[in-house]
DNA sequence: GCCTGTTATGGTGAAGTGCC
DNA sequence: GGCACTTCACCATAACAGGC
């Protein structure tokens, strides 16, 4: 029986400084700081996926990023903040912001340059399957776990449930990877991460349309939690 | 209106294919 | 061999539907 747990941040973390590719370190660094999918990473799309409707890419330019300042009570510092373009949700705008001091976040900085190298091209101008190659090489005998779901068929009336099982990690167990840093390190509740994350909140916490006008809530009311001396 | 189960849709994973 | 493209199974999650 696997160990049906996600591998530990600092490893992650680890690996990603270790890519050999400059465009396959930051680019698994902003799958993972975003908590984003592939596509909303990647800035090319191959001929088949156009014409199969499968993934858009919604990856960011060089233009998408930039710095403010917050301010409340003692607390004054800066943060980047990055636009994102959310997936399966045509492609709503949301903000990621992350702090740029080095204790709280030592990859923003570094991301923030590499964006700037890019100016209005895209900053990951490559398909979701070579991203996919580096997440491969990058996270080489990493694996993370899936949830036990149902499984429906077209010619089958009865779902059929799928045991919780562990997969290769991969482009997308970074934000699996992310969320649950957010939510154990960061005290991240399901609003904050449903803001981070680009979820809906009935998929996040499970509310209706009565809670659903808080859905505007920005960066500033996750931000202050991410100010955590880790580095 | 809220909750919960189901379905639809769009995205990712991963192996295969073909070209240079 | 390395790379980009093709292919389809699998997975995540938004939206729908029905009961209370």
């Amino acid at each position: 029986m696997d160990d049906l747990t996600l591998p530990e941040v600092e490893t992650v973390r680890k690996r990603i400084e270790t890519a050999t590719k400059k465009e396959a370190k930051f680019c698994l660094m902003a799958a993972y700081l975003f908590c984003a999918r592939a596509s909303e990473i990647i800035g090319a799309t191959n001929r088949y996926d156009i014409a199969h409707n499968q993934t858009v890419a919604r990856g960011p330019t060089g233009q998408d990023v930039k710095i403010e300042t917050f301010e409340v009570g003692d607390i004054k510092t800066q943060a980047a903040i990055f636009t994102v373009r959310t997936a399966k949700r045509d492609g709503k705008i949301r903000k990621i912001a992350l702090p740029l001091e080095k204790k709280f976040e030592p990859w923003t900085e570094p991301l923030c340059n590499y964006y700037a190298e890019h100016g209005n091209d895209k900053v990951f101008p490559f398909t979701r399957q070579k991203a996919w190659d580096y997440a491969q090489e990058t996270f080489f005998g990493l694996s993370y776990p899936i949830e036990k779901y149902n499984l429906y068929e077209q010619e089958d009336t009865k779902p059929k449930p799928v045991r919780a099982h562990m997969k290769p990690f991969r482009t997308h167990a970074l934000r699996h990877l992310r969320a649950t840093e957010l939510i154990e390190t960061f005290g991240f509740t399901g609003f904050d991460l449903s803001v981070y994350g680009g979820w809906t909140l009935r998929s996040m916490v499970g509310v209706g349309s009565a809670m659903s006008r808080y859905a505007h809530l920005d960066w500033r009311r996750y931000f202050p939690k991410l100010l955590k001396k880790r580095f």
